[in-house]
DNA sequence: GGTTGCACTGAATCTTTGA
DNA sequence: TTCAAAGATTCAGTGCAAC
């Protein structure tokens, strides 16, 4: 268990963008010599054929060579290859985070716990504008998946709770994120205008999690640089960053996009809490909880209709069936209808607007 | 391959809760009769000494660094042979949703997916009113993770799109749901008034799952049936359910509570259905019927293009003949097209769809 | 200059039927 | 089994061109 004095001694390439593999590159560094690692690896999409939206246009898929593996026997493989360097480089109360989707992050998830690692949290990303599914069989894929874990059991990592609880107008952080897709101005392009990186993640999610698990001066690696976000957001933040990146043109896309990044730039104290409206409530809410049964009767305001609430959230009434807004429209003859304000429900021999269920639920969203 | 007359005669015990260990329990239950699968397995990785392993045995701590890898192990191998079970009864197009926490649930992750099980969905439940971390060293744990799964890839699964998509006001179900913890009088006490199970899942959980994932008279296994959350919101929604669970106290419970629940209504179950489940007309049908006159002119959605209708219901356009599918596509240079919302025709001035004649069609075949 | 409308896009394991 | 044809299917947002 003894380790050589050159590997202590070589000193960390800061602040700069290692060309390579992601596990020779770490093997180089000296052990126990980072504080935060940050991994994107390859998902494993797995993907066959073309796919349309329905305006047939054609999806630009993730078809890239780096994330074709043969079989889940390799991609473990790889897997716990990188996981084992970066075991070594990471302080015994350093962290890492790694992002995935249910295509890979329960193989690496299984991987750390089989490691040593000890996982803290999952953390979600909830995407506020995802890519819908087009063919309409499946859900929107619409969040990916963070694990964040210590060294091992009983490590004193990083965790700067007060800082997180003030990011979160001043109430404790949860496990479930809403932040957009990276697109925009942020979205970096190539020389014919075209994306830089197909899967660049947004620099609000590297914001909080460089705020929340590091402190100002830490040493911060991203063995899957690509166009360097981590970078990008550490070097804000007042980080060290080390990026390792294989493909040339992501380097190059990377080091010209962190000259231009300056610390305590403008763009770092961008909160990214979501301007909050008031919480669209789908009516399905209200009987998927109980508040209203499938079978019950609600009535109009002016008490001259009435309607079956159906177990999909849907309505029918006297020869229409749909929405509680359309519904409502129909039986009044009128081009759009508010069902919230538009209908009823009897309890104790009272008559209640359904709105105030509403106002029920999202007093408990807040 | 050939199977016993026996096992497939085996009647299944059809809204009943089976005392037990679920392993033993589904083996003996007849092979491809479930349609779909909820498990709640349970999670207790922390909790060493009381890990037990399908026989009954307890699985044994040793010292600190082996005991961790053999924790995992042996939850590994619990988790397999229930999963291997379940498969064995899962029919061919049947599904399995499982849920867990970061402790369990990359383990569940990976050996589904070594199993065979081909992952559609992983759907976040993010608790609305979850427990607060205490110690501020950590996020507030505010989310579960449910795994979706069909038996195989390719295989068709029930998935009802057009009732989620009612159920959330209109757009798409998101893999992210909403919904409050199980307490308040959902929550089951026994008879001192504490909590009858400590992981007692919400109904608007249930409720979302079963109505997006089986149809009325299908049938839903439950291995770890508890106090019955599952066998509740399927009687409600007149689905069968089958329950194992071997702990009497749940099973009492869960019992009572099946008593007391009533199913909707059949109006109320209804619920909104996708086109693809209407029949097929062919559009031939519309000149044979008269509705079109051969050599009439149908006109493109976007007004660009135009073709006429031939007697044997194909059509001819600029330079192509064929389908109305087959014409459309090639207009507008797309690989595909809907011809049925593609195409209009004109009466009295007005520029209709040709849905609209189907549609006709279809409603008088009820 | 402000508004409206159209085109385009994002880590995607994205169909079903019948010959 | 494979293949061809029918036909079902999208949300939030950006950016640019046309009014």
């Amino acid at each position: 268990m003894t380790k050589t004095r050159s590997q202590k001694a070589a000193p960390l390439p800061l602040d700069s963008i290692i060309a390579g593999d992601c596990v020779e590159a770490m093997n180089a560094l000296p052990e126990n010599s980072i504080d935060l690692i940050f991994a994107d690896p390859p998902y494993n999409l797995q993907l066959r054929g073309d796919l349309h939206r329905p305006d047939n246009s054609r999806v630009d898929a993730v078809d890239d060579h780096w994330d074709q593996f043969a079989s889940f026997q390799a991609y473990d493989q790889f897997t716990r290859e990188w996981l084992a360097a970066a075991r070594r480089v990471l302080k015994p109360d350093g962290a890492i985070w790694v992002i995935g989707s249910y295509h890979n992050i329960f193989r690496v998830g299984a991987s750390l716990q089989d490691m040593g690692y000890w996982i803290l949290n999952d953390v979600v990303w909830r995407k506020s504008n995802p890519m819908p599914n087009f063919r309409g069989k499946r859900f929107t894929n619409a969040h990916e998946t963070m694990i964040w874990a210590s060294k091992s059991e009983g490590a004193k990592y990083t965790f700067n709770y007060e800082a997180l609880k003030a990011l979160n107008e001043g109430v404790q952080m949860r496990s479930d994120w809403v932040i957009p897709i990276c697109n925009g101005g942020e979205r970096l392009k190539d020389a014919n205008g075209d994306k830089a990186h197909p899967t660049q993640k947004p620099e609000a999610l590297l914001h909080r999690v460089l705020v929340g698990a590091t402190n100002p001066g830490d040493v911060v690696l991203d063995p899957f640089f690509g166009t360097g976000t981590t970078g990008a957001v550490a070097k804000m933040l007042g980080r060290h960053f080390i990026g390792i990146e294989r493909e040339e043109a992501y380097r190059k896309v990377a080091a010209e996009r962190l000259r231009h990044v300056r610390k305590y730039d403008r763009e770092a104290l961008q909160v990214s809490t979501s301007k909050r409206a008031e919480p669209r409530v789908p009516f399905g809410q209200l009987v998927e909880r109980g508040m209203l049964r499938p079978g019950e009767e609600l009535f109009s305001m002016n008490g001259r209709h009435k309607a079956k609430v159906r177990a999909d959230g849907t309505l029918i009434g006297e020869d229409v069936k749909g929405s509680i807004h359309q519904v409502g429209a129909h039986l009044e003859g009128a081009p759009s209808c508010n069902g919230w304000t538009y209908w009823c429900f009897r309890r104790d021999g009272k008559t209640v607007p359904i709105d105030l269920l509403r106002q029920q639920i999202r007093s408990e969203m807040i």
